[in-house]
RNA sequence: GGAGAGGUGGCUGAGUGGUCGAAAGCACCGGUUUGCUAAAUCGGCGUAGGGGUCAAACCCUACCGCAGGUUCGAAUCCUGUCCUCUCCGCCA
């Protein structure tokens, strides 16, 4: 969320922001619902001034018949006040709603441009894409081969779009996971595991709107709750309405959550296998820091993103994401796009993961504050998070570009102190 | 799920209708004193919004888990809700 001062002494800019993000907005009439507001608010204020003066001389009076003429003034104060009041917040929800639908704003070196058509490419990893001497599979034929993934059964339990992971491919996730946890806690993230249900609270104030006829969440019936996206909602939200010291931060924090995403509206470019599903397993960074190192601790996560999927031997490229396809709360966000040998005809890129720097906009929304010694007044966090292995795709891009003749699999080298083993299938 | 207790400032903890934004202690910051440390002593010490100033001082408003209600006036009374603790039941 922006804050309204900013977006009043600033409107043109957070106009042509949202037009380069492709955000209907209504900069115009927030600017004129808070104009209106603010005056409201200092005649509140004024009539609540009075009020208490009224109230307080009232205990003073000896005079029966002088405090009942007090207790009216009082009365009558009162009830302007409430009509006030109501008109001051009906302002302020008109206002507010508004907000909370204007994107963050975009950093001066994002792409512009409407969709991912206009990302721009920023380097590649390590490991060139592989060239096959034999006819390649993709994830699903492996995993049918050693019946290591089974949707039937996903879709007879609970429904289409939902799976098993079976076999050694169980032994494959939980080795990509301790593999990120490991590499995470050396780099001085605290590996967390987190809830996966968050309050609608949570989930809005980090960016997610959940309940709306397009939304991306499963509710839980007669609650409050949500089951999340990913756990940056769980791990953003550890520090709602807390008041930080700067000694503390940056704060690195790592967690691992399943994931739950309905996809509505993406029935049409589901691909295949396990690359849009519905539920899936993440190792997720978060880091809460200072406006003055947002900046480079957001090349910290992207590099560490670099280096697992180097150790990983994948190949992938590094795109800094165009201003339309940000999202709401992404100041700057740089995608890692993995090889996958199986997607398309004979290869695509596809999205491996992601890291975003939202400034302080999912922090005022969720109140996250710092405080400097010697400094009087609190100021707002940056925000950051970062896909360390989400553990859908990762398996896709493993089984894709480790694949052998015989459709077993190499495990990379990193993986064999969790995997104790070398191949995989067979 | 049942029964009870409680949620007050960084912490402990007073406060049951009228200058209470809130006693006191601890912690913290600054001054004084002391050869150093310790101790003593004095002062300061919440957050947010608005006004004011070159900057301050200063002034106003809101906030005692949260949301409502009663009242001229609520930390104090009422209702709901969330959370914590204790005991019982159930249970991985």
């Amino acid at each position: 969320m922006l804050d309204r001062k900013f977006i009043v002494e600033n409107a043109a800019a957070v106009k042509l922001n949202c037009r380069q993000r492709g955000v209907p907005e209504q900069v115009d009439a927030l600017v004129n619902y808070e104009l209106q507001r603010r005056e409201k608010l200092k005649r509140l204020e004024e009539l609540n001034r009075l009020a208490n003066e009224v109230a307080k001389s009232i205990g003073q009076l000896p005079d029966a018949a002088a405090r009942e003429a007090r207790k009216e003034e009082g009365r009558r104060l009162r009830e302007e006040k409430d009509q006030v009041q109501r008109e001051h917040d009906e302002l302020d929800r008109q206002v507010h709603e508004i907000q909370l639908r204007l994107p963050n704003m975009a950093h001066p070196d994002a792409p512009i441009g409407d969709d991912d058509l206009a990302n721009v490419e920023l380097s590649r990893g390590k490991h060139a894409p592989r060239v096959f001497d034999f006819p390649a599979l993709d994830h699903l034929q492996i995993g049918e081969k050693w019946s290591w993934i089974d949707f039937e059964g996903g879709a007879r339990t609970t429904g289409a779009g939902f799976y098993f992971l079976k076999g050694e491919l169980v032994l494959l996730d939980l080795a990509l996971q301790q593999f990120a946890v490991n590499e995470l806690l050396r780099r001085g993230y605290t590996p967390t595991i987190t809830p996966d249900l968050a309050q609608d609270s949570i989930l809005e104030g980090i960016g997610f709107l959940p309940r709306g006829p397009e939304t991306q969440v499963y509710s839980i019936h007669d609650s409050t709750l949500s089951l999340i996206g990913t756990a940056e909602i769980t791990l953003g939200g550890l520090y709602s309405g807390q008041v930080l010291d700067e000694t503390q931060l940056p704060i690195r924090i790592c967690g691992i959550s399943h994931c739950y995403r309905t996809e509505a509206g993406a029935a049409g470019r589901a691909g295949r296998g396990l690359y849009r599903v519905h539920q899936f397993t993440k190792v997720e960074m978060f880091a809460f820091t200072t406006p003055e190192t947002s900046e480079a601790l957001h090349e910290e996560l992207k590099q560490i993103e670099c280096e697992l999927f180097d150790a990983l031997e994948i190949p992938y490229r590094v795109v800094d994401t165009a201003t339309g396809d940000l999202g709401g709360p992404a100041h700057r966000k740089f995608d890692l796009e993995a090889w996958m040998p199986g997607r398309g005809q004979g290869g695509e890129w596809g999205e491996v993961t992601s890291t975003s720097n939202c400034t302080d906009y999912q922090s005022r929304r969720l109140n996250i504050r710092y405080k400097r010694a010697g400094e009087k007044g609190t100021h707002y966090v940056h925000t950051l998070n970062g896909t360390a292995i989400a553990l859908s795709r990762a398996l896709i891009a493993i089984l894709e570009n480790h694949q052998l003749a015989d459709g077993t699999v190499r495990v990379p080298s990193c993986l064999h102190p969790y995997l104790g083993r070398t191949t995989l299938g067979g």
